[in-house]
Parts: structure tokens; C-alpha cells; sequence
DNA sequence: TTGAAGTTAGTGAGTATTCACCTTTGCCTC
DNA sequence: GAGGCAAAGGTGAATACTCACTAACTTCAA
């Protein structure tokens, strides 16, 4: 990606956030980027790779502060939270790729689309079952409810966290609230 | 509403979950109906009242059916679970409703649709909250999280699972699944 | 001097909505 | 009961507008 399409994918982000899917026109994506319509063109051969080029983007960038996260070793309950706290605060500098985590509205536009959304979900499921798994073979998570369906309620938890922060037009703390809302979730699975 | 416009609101729910928001045009509407795009005008004044009503009839629904449940006396888990039951076995149903769950993609679109979908939203939470802070005051549910941090994550469990559902296009069952994430939910809330 | 990155000025298709008009239905009056 | 008549619910055509996208032209730095 050069600098160009980097600066578009960051305009689209912030339109699709904003405005949501109806917000996110070529017309609107230019005057955002200050320039004509046709010379989106210039940079990206449709709309379409525009929105997968956003996505992939963010999953690669959630990939990345996974990775530093878990290459400290740290007891289950930190680490969940540290973890958390880098998404959160990644959302918090770049809230405009909060839409990208409910994007629900995305769906059904296109397969490429539709497939990298998967991606995206996928690989941060993917990554959080070993960690609580993990938690659970060490005992320090409750092993009551099995690792995947542990996976499900925190992903639909801070989902619907970054849910609330959007339709509030992310005014509220959301590492702050975001932190709650792991605290509350290891009272429940992390055994005393 | 008349007659008419049940099923139009009906028809707009089926193309909203099965094409998403950019499926649903006056024109789909119209091929669904098997009638003209300008009949559509007949029963409505604009495409936003149609979504207004859809999101109001769906609030109705979900209302009637929490009422029919807590006029019965049942232990919390008891009671929890047939709540859910009958909300899962609505949408079973009615499996183009679904999308209003997750209605992340209307957002935006007009304040009134805005509105709808907090008046929605909002109905849920305060109807939970109670349920759920009975059970904490019988001793049956866990103090250790406030009552408004369990139903974020009862509901953020619930949601993540409808989002599952209609990607996978509604070829599992939401009956079962629904009572299987309940289940969960209980083990981890619910004191033994 | 070539090629990347911008421009203007279009394209056809699709959008919600409105228009004048037609048909069916049920009701009121003679 | 026949005749008029308004309302309800349908039609196709046209409205003004927006959509993603393109062709041809210019600018300018390497």
C-alpha cells in the first residue's frame, strides 16, 4: 500500500464510521481527500477494493498488536486485559476503523467484502481460544464452559461495547470503559 | 397498521436480512410484493416510515412476549431461559427480522430510524434489568458483577449469536444454539 | 520524455418519489 | 334496484438526483 492509499483507506474509514454505509460514495471519499472523484481512480481500481483493502488492513494491524501482547509471558487475567487494552487503544487514536468490528452493514454488499470481514473475525477468534485455553489448563480460568463459548461472550461483550461507544459518537472513555468490561468478564471466569 | 402493510413491513425485514441495506430499494420491495414501485406509496409516505414501522412492530413483538413470559413466578435461570426461548423462537420464524437485531447498518441512515432502534434497543436492556437484579436480591445470581454489567453481557452474548446465525444463512438452529449460549451464561452468573 | 497523478466533463444505471390515469368496491339517493 | 360517485388501491411514465466509473486532457518531476 503506498502513502496514497494508506490516506484513502483512512478517509473511508472515517466516512464509513461517521456516516455510515450510505456515507461511503466516491463523491464523498474525494472532497474528503480534497481532490476529484476520478482520482480515487488513480489509486484503487473499485470501491470494493477500497473496503477490502480497509479491512485487511485493520486485521494485519490487530494481528500485530496480538502478537506483541502474547510474546510476554504474564498470568491469564493481565493478560487478557493488557491485550484489550492495546485494541482499545487503537480504536481510541483510530476510532473512524470502529466500524469495521460491527460491520454488519458491510455485509451482503459483496463476497470479497463478506470474505474479508471473516478473516477479520476469524483470526481474532482464532487467536483468543488458545489464550483462554490456555488460562483453563493452568487453572486459572473456570473450565465450567468450554474455551470457545468463554471466546463468544467476551468477543459479543466488547462488541457490543464498541457498539455503544459509536452510536454515543465515542464520547466516553472507551480504554476506560473498555477495562470495565474485561474486569467484569474475568470476575466471572477467572477462579479466585 | 393494516393488513397491507404488515406485509410490506414483512417483505422490507426479508430483503433487509437476505440482501442487506443496499437490497432493500422500493423497487425489491415492489418485485416482492408483485406489484408496482408507485402501490408501495399507497400503504407509506417514504421508505423511512416503512423502516420506522418495521423497527416499532418488531419492539411490539419482542414487548408482548417478555410480558406473556414474567407473568408466570419462575426461578431466574428458569425464567431467563424461556425469556430467550421465545425471543429465539420468534426469529425462528420470522428469521427476517433479524436483521433489527443487529441493525448496526441502518444507523445513520435518518434519526428517526436512529431513534427507532434506541427505543428498541433501550426496551430490552430495562426489561433485563430488573429480571436480573430479582435474582441477585433471592440470592440466585451473582453479586460479584452489577446487574446493568450482566445484561450487557447477556445481550452482547445474544447479539454476537443472531450476527452468527444470519451470516451462516440461518442453517443452524437458533432454538438449540440460543439455549446452549443461555446455558452458558448461567453456568458462569447463576450461583450453585 | 516518459509516466504518475491530477483535472474536467462526461457515461449509463439506479435511486426515491410524484404524476395523471384506470379499475374495483361499497354506499347514498332517486 | 338502478344510477351516480367517491374512495381505495392499483398502473406506467417521468421527475430530479446520485451512484460508481471512464475517457481524454494537463501538469510536473525524475
Amino acid at each position: 500500500m503506498t502513502d496514497r492509499q494508506q490516506e484513502i483507506v483512512a478517509a473511508a474509514g472515517k466516512l464509513l464510521t461517521m456516516e455510515g454505509v450510505g456515507g461511503l460514495t466516491i463523491k464523498n471519499l474525494a472532497r474528503e481527500m480534497q481532490f476529484s472523484e476520478s482520482a480515487i481512480y488513480r489509486h484503487f481500481d473499485s470501491k470494493e477494493d477500497i473496503l477490502v483493502a480497509m479491512l485487511d488492513y485493520l486485521s494485519e494491524e490487530l494481528e500485530q498488536r496480538y502478537e506483541r501482547v502474547v510474546s510476554v509471558q504474564r498470568p491469564f487475567e493481565e493478560q487478557l486485559r493488557v491485550l484489550f487494552r492495546s485494541v482499545f487503544t487503537f480504536f481510541d487514536g483510530n476510532p473512524h476503523f470502529a466500524v469495521a468490528v460491527f460491520s454488519d452493514g458491510l455485509m451482503e454488499a459483496s463476497d470479497r467484502i463478506n470474505q474479508a470481514i471473516f478473516r477479520l473475525i476469524h483470526r481474532m477468534r482464532s487467536r483468543l481460544v488458545p489464550l483462554v485455553r490456555e488460562g483453563q489448563h493452568r487453572g486459572a480460568v473456570t473450565s465450567s464452559v468450554s474455551a470457545e463459548d468463554l471466546v463468544h461472550i467476551i468477543m459479543g461483550t466488547i462488541r457490543l461495547q464498541m457498539f455503544r461507544w459509536r452510536s454515543e459518537k465515542f464520547d466516553f472513555d472507551i480504554i476506560q470503559s473498555g477495562d470495565h468490561r474485561i474486569d467484569t468478564l474475568t470476575t466471572l471466569i477467572v477462579k479466585k
